[in-house]
DNA sequence: ATTATCTATAGATCTATAGATAATGC
DNA sequence: ATTATCTATAGATCTATAGATAATGC
């Protein structure tokens, strides 16, 4: 029953550990790992490799450097929230808070099923470098689409107090408290957090009921 | 009218730049700002003893190691807020919402006015290594502080929800927003944070107005 | 004598490159 | 021929220690 295990094209590793994975996707897995754990600067390339059984200078057939490896983690954890919103803003049938409250609890509940809780890699001081300007970039833009949906929902007294850019700024890191609930093995609740965002926006509870259709 | 400026014991430095910090206070403010820029482990002992002008090895008199700087800096910086919270849960005369607002104000502009931004260093991964449990054990302190006050403030439905280490976990963070968002130059409002910690504990808005004696 | 610095350096890394090697693909 | 690994290593660090030195204190 069990499939032949197909031979990879290439030099064997020394160390034969069966995987699934491609080899450039186990060294993005163990990298996420070890950079949750440890930091991006204390985390060695040759831990990287180690974790999964290769020896240090082959992760450089797959990436340029270190800092490669963190430029497509962080990448590749913004962008679906990016796009989701994206894909809200043009439903023209969804109300602002609604649309908001739809974005929050699908950016915590990805935050809180990723693997290795590797958004954890946004509060990475590295990750605030120029190096990785393409991340900070789709972040932004990510909390402007949270600033123009929360602007819209928002109350007058709000909107004439913050910015957009603020009020995203202010909700995006609301929606991220996950990440540090998530470490420290605290319960997590998506439709309580994004509540807790329209509140924000000076949503009564009633107002937050019809919103989401409660 | 300028004080005479007295001699140091000690050899002086190679290159005499006047302070008047100690050089012990020279090195913890010197590392903070460092640490905050670019993490832990990528400051290296060169780069801050440089940044006041002594030698590297000129680190090494004050502390044992680059460890025990992050140790003192991290103790300095929560100590005051357990002080703090201590002395409001001996005051028998506040009620718990009122205690909880009144520390998450007090918080929230400690953190905002700091220098350096230096609550950045809850965030560093380093902060939750073993080495440094002296700091965890006072977060923990902290964070009970707050959950005792939330869990008595709150309405009897998240009560039955929420464990005090949780509902003190999810205040801590919210308090803690003040952190990023100052690092990306947003605003900071003490008031409305410390409000919207009522709300997570189930408050509306008379009460949160009762509470607060507005 | 004490203090706070300095110079010099050992020993341990760490990243990235060069070039060899052992598979599969055609 | 191509691919994906390996071995070996250069060059650049980085932390911490040893011991000298230049001030003040008594």
């Amino acid at each position: 029953m069990s499939t032949t295990p197909r031979a990879r094209v290439g030099r064997p590793r020394a160390t034969a550990g069966s995987t699934q994975l491609a080899p450039r996707d186990e060294i993005l897995d163990a990298a996420a790992a070890l950079f949750v754990e440890n930091g991006f600067a204390a985390t060695t390339t040759r831990a990287i490799a180690e974790r999964i059984g290769i020896r240090q200078a082959s992760l450089y057939y797959h990436f340029a450097g270190k800092d490669d490896i963190l430029v497509e983690l962080l990448e590749r954890t913004v962008r679906p929230s990016v796009e989701f919103a994206k894909t809200l803003r043009e439903d023209p049938s969804l109300a602002s808070a609604a649309a908001l409250h739809t974005l929050a609890v699908r950016d915590v509940e990805t935050l809180a099923a990723a693997p290795h809780n590797i958004g954890t890699l946004y509060l990475l001081p590295e990750a605030n470098r120029d190096r990785f300007d393409g991340f900070r970039a789709s972040r932004r833009e990510l909390r402007d689409a949270y600033g123009a949906f929360a602007m819209d929902a928002a109350t007058d007294a709000l909107r004439a107090t913050w910015t957009l850019a603020e009020l995203g700024a202010a909700i995006i890191h609301l929606v991220e408290i996950v990440i540090p609930l998530r470490r420290d093995g605290e319960m997590i609740d998506a439709v309580r957090i994004a509540d807790a965002c329209l509140r924000l926006c000076g949503l009564d509870d009633a107002a937050i009921a019809a919103a989401t259709g409660r």
